[in-house]
Order: structure tokens, then C-alpha cells, then sequence
DNA sequence: ATATTTGTTAACCAAATGGTTAAACCATAA
DNA sequence: TTATGGTTTAACCATTTGGTTAACAAATAT
């Protein structure tokens, strides 16, 4: 009873579609219609594949979750110190963000918009917890390395630094009066600008 | 020809009722009945006052936008110097959050959903710029007062370490497993634990 | 070969939704 | 009092939308 395959991936290629208009227009804003035009098939294998649209849009969520969680384990769960790890994840999360620029408020948007999705999430493998982060950070105040911060805090900070302005961009990029390419400039800038504003306030 | 007024401003009942389906549930996740139902009236007297639901939501949007504004140009263009403008902002804005709490989220998200919202916002009166923030950076550089940063990417942190933690509160609660009490405590201690974090960065 | 299972489509359906209409209501001016 | 004009309502309408169905196509198993 091998699987029956004239198809090559259509649920590929069905979810791929979900993303875009998913990502894009949310949960409400999104048609049907409209993934299944993305994905070049008749709407009815949408619900096929997925039985209906709060489906695929969970299939899509989590999807997009687990893309997102190992960035933030960068942060809480290797081995190095406090700045390499601000360092890094600094540099490297607008990087990875480029790739999947509306990831961060599509994942926003949809938790804000039904807060039990975080239930759903948390079952997930890889799902962050702080206790590592905050017992490092507690360990290098107490050594004198940082001055004195809460882990939490310290956690907020960084990720708030780092996401906010991909979260909010249409609202810089008016407030600062600048296009597309001015705002990917100071994106670049911020890569090494933003450690720098992080450990210029912790380091003692 | 006076204004026949049997109605006490049901005009206002309307945009309240409004504002606060809007901003729970954004454009395309209202329901004009819903609306209805909120204001206590018959869903066609929404469209008597207001013609259609774009035109509503504008309304809405261009009112929340008038409130947020005013918060902006206490950073950007009063006359104390950067670090005491920094203080008064972290301080107050999350009080003044907390009476508007889907405001910032609202706003974000329905200038992503469609960026062209901006034009009708710039046109408004208190419409914030940055000039005179971007000089008084520069100056106190200059003066040896501040480190060496840019206006534009303090601006950025600024806000970015105000607001953010507002617009993704159902994901920090989630990553920090903390409930309602134990964010407005979190977020009580940032009224002061962010402008300290802020001011060590960049103080000379 | 042919029966059976899997994949795909066009047509269809019921509910929801933004919007309209025509009549009723009510305060005020004459 | 009554004519007038803004205000309010219930009923209605056309379209959109998520979802279903029945028939057809293509693999696979026997």
C-alpha cells in the first residue's frame, strides 16, 4: 500500500502559498481563493490536504514558529558570555530576518490576535525557556563582568531592539522620512550599532 | 435651520464603539454588526454617520494616530536636554499605555497592512519630526555630553525598547511564563530600569 | 487487464457580510 | 397644529467566502 503519488508535493507546495498570503494579510485578511490561486490549484485541495483554513493556518503558524525559536535559543542556551551572545545574535538575527521579513509580525500579530496559540507552540521541541540566560546574567553581575541588570530585562531589551523596527518598519520608515533603501542601510548600521548601544550599557 | 438633535451624539458613541472593535480585532477581523451591537444601535445608523467601513476605520486610525503623535514630540522637540527627555519618556509613556493598550499594536499593524495609510497621517497637525532630535544629538556629541551615536538609531532604540514589549505582550508573557500580574510588575520596573539602561549606553 | 485507491476539478451551497431602502419617528420652526 | 428635515429601524439585497459534492483522472495493486 505504497502512497499513491501523481502529485509531486502539492502539500509542499499548498503550504508554501499558505505562507505568502498567511504572512501577509493574517488569519482574517487572508482568502482562500486567493492560496490556492498562489499555489496554481483548484480550492478544493486546500481543503483536502488541510480540512479547513483554521488548519492550515495552525500548519503554518507553528511552521513559522519553528523558524524563529532556534534564533532566540542563540541567544538563551550556548555556552558563550553575555556580549558574544549580544554580539551574535545581533549580527546575526537581521541577517536571518532579510530571508523572512514578515515572520516577526505575522508571529506577533496572530499571538496578539489569539493569545492560546502560545499553548499550541509550547509543545513544540525546541521552545526557549530564560532560566539559562537569567542564571548567566545573575553569575556575571555577581562576578562584576555586567553591571547590575535583571535577566529579564536584559532579554526584553535585546530582543525588542532588535525586533521592533522590522515589526514596525512602514512606521520608521515614515517617522524617519526615508525609502526602502535608506531603511536597509540603517539596518546594516544597526548590526553592529545596536551590541554596541547593548553592551555599552551593561559592561562594566 | 438649527441642527435637529434628538440624538446625544450617537456620532461618538459610534467612533467609540468602534475604536474599541477596531483596535481589538483590526480592518479586515471587525464586523460592522459588531460595531452595531457595541454602540447599542441599528447597523445602518453606521452607515448614515459614516458611509461605508473604510471610512470608519479611517476615522479611527486618524484619531488613535492623533493620540500617539503628541506622546512622539515629547521625545522629539522640547527643550530639555537628551537625558532628561529620555527619562520623561520612559517614564511616562508606559503609564500613558497603559490606558490605550491596543493603541500601538493597532497602529503598527494596520500601517502593514497598507503603508499608503501614512499620507493621511502626515498631513495631520502634530505630524512629529526629527530635525530638532537629530541636532540636539549631534550637539551634545559634539559637547562631549553623549557618547558617539546617531540621532536617528536612538530614536530608533528609544522607542523600539518602549514600545515593542506592548505590541508583543502575549509573546513575552509566553517566553517569560509570566501572567497579567506579573507583566504590569515588569513592566512597571522598565519605567525606570529602561531609562537607566538607555542613559548608561550613552552617557559620557 | 481491471478493480481500487488517491488526486484533482468544476459546480454548487449555506452562511456571513457590507451596504441599501423605504417607512417610521421625533424635535423644532412656521 | 402641522409641515419639515434630520434620525432611527427592520427588512432586504448582492456579493463574498469557507466549505462540500459528485464526477473524473491517474496511479497502484491484484
Amino acid at each position: 500500500m505504497a502512497k499513491a503519488n501523481k502529485n509531486q508535493d502539492t502539500e509542499g507546495e499548498i503550504l508554501e502559498a499558505a505562507k505568502n498570503v498567511f504572512q501577509k494579510k493574517g488569519m482574517d485578511g487572508a482568502r482562500m481563493q486567493e492560496i490556492a490561486n498562489e499555489a496554481g490549484i483548484n480550492k478544493a485541495m486546500l481543503h483536502y490536504y488541510y480540512r479547513s483554513k483554521q488548519l492550515l493556518f495552525d500548519a503554518v503558524f507553528s511552521n513559522a514558529f519553528s523558524l524563529l525559536a532556534p534564533e532566540l535559543n542563540k541567544v538563551l542556551n550556548d555556552d558563550s558570555s553575555i556580549e558574544e551572545k549580544v554580539k551574535n545574535f545581533t549580527s546575526n538575527y537581521i541577517s536571518f530576518i532579510s530571508k523572512h521579513p514578515y515572520l516577526p509580525n505575522f508571529i506577533i500579530q496572530e499571538l496578539n490576535r489569539n493569545p492560546k496559540f502560545f499553548e499550541k507552540i509550547q509543545k513544540n521541541a525546541a521552545f526557549p525557556t530564560l532560566e539559562k540566560f537569567n542564571n548567566q546574567v545573575a553569575n556575571e553581575v555577581k562576578k562584576g563582568i555586567l553591571k547590575p541588570i535583571e535577566g529579564q530585562q536584559l532579554f526584553i531589551n535585546i530582543i525588542s531592539l532588535n525586533i521592533f523596527p522590522f515589526v514596525a518598519t512602514p512606521l520608521i520608515k515614515g517617522l524617519l522620512d526615508i525609502d526602502d533603501k535608506g531603511f536597509k542601510q540603517l539596518m546594516e548600521h544597526r548590526k553592529v550599532a545596536v551590541s554596541e548601544f547593548i553592551i555599552n550599557s551593561i559592561k562594566k
